[in-house]
DNA sequence: CGAGTGATTGTTCGC
DNA sequence: GCGAACAATCACTCG
């Protein structure tokens, strides 16, 4: 056990993330066509620690609650859990965020490097 | 039949 | 520094 680190867990560094605020067109989900669209516009917002654990808390609840039907009575659980775990058990999840986070980098950076080369010059046409 | 809604926290950007 | 907005999930609901 060295030192308990029980510090904030924020070891993350400022990335460089695309203005995700300016939506010039969202893409619709509908068009199952072709490639997932994630390779159309930019790389969409990675998961935050929070989601990686509802992943796996969706779940357990739903094992353990199989009358639950929609998400917003998982996400006050999940919420209600996340704030009881202690921070060892959060670090886990915020580990696997950071990590997450370094390849969205990357893949922005690829993203950008194509744009400028004319490949996703824009969305000329979904078909 | 399609797309939005709602609830949770985390992360990031703009000013 | 604060506010706004978006990330996944999925039954339900409106037009």
């Amino acid at each position: 056990m060295k030192t308990r680190s029980q510090t904030a867990p924020k070891p993350l560094k400022t990335v460089r993330l695309p203005p995700v605020k300016p939506r010039p067109k969202p893409p619709p989900p509908s068009r199952k066509k072709g490639q997932p669209l994630v390779d159309r516009r930019r790389p969409k917002k990675p998961p935050t620690a929070f989601f990686y654990f509802m992943e796996d808390f969706r779940k357990t609840y739903k094992e353990e609650n199989p009358s639950v039907k929609s998400m917003q009575e998982v996400g006050k659980a999940c919420g209600e859990k996340w704030n009881t775990m202690t921070f060892e058990e959060r670090v886990k999840y915020y580990d696997i965020a950071t990590e997450k986070r370094a390849e969205y980098e990357k893949a922005v950076a690829e993203f950008d490097k194509k744009k400028e080369s004319g490949e996703l010059s824009e969305e000329s046409d979904y078909d």
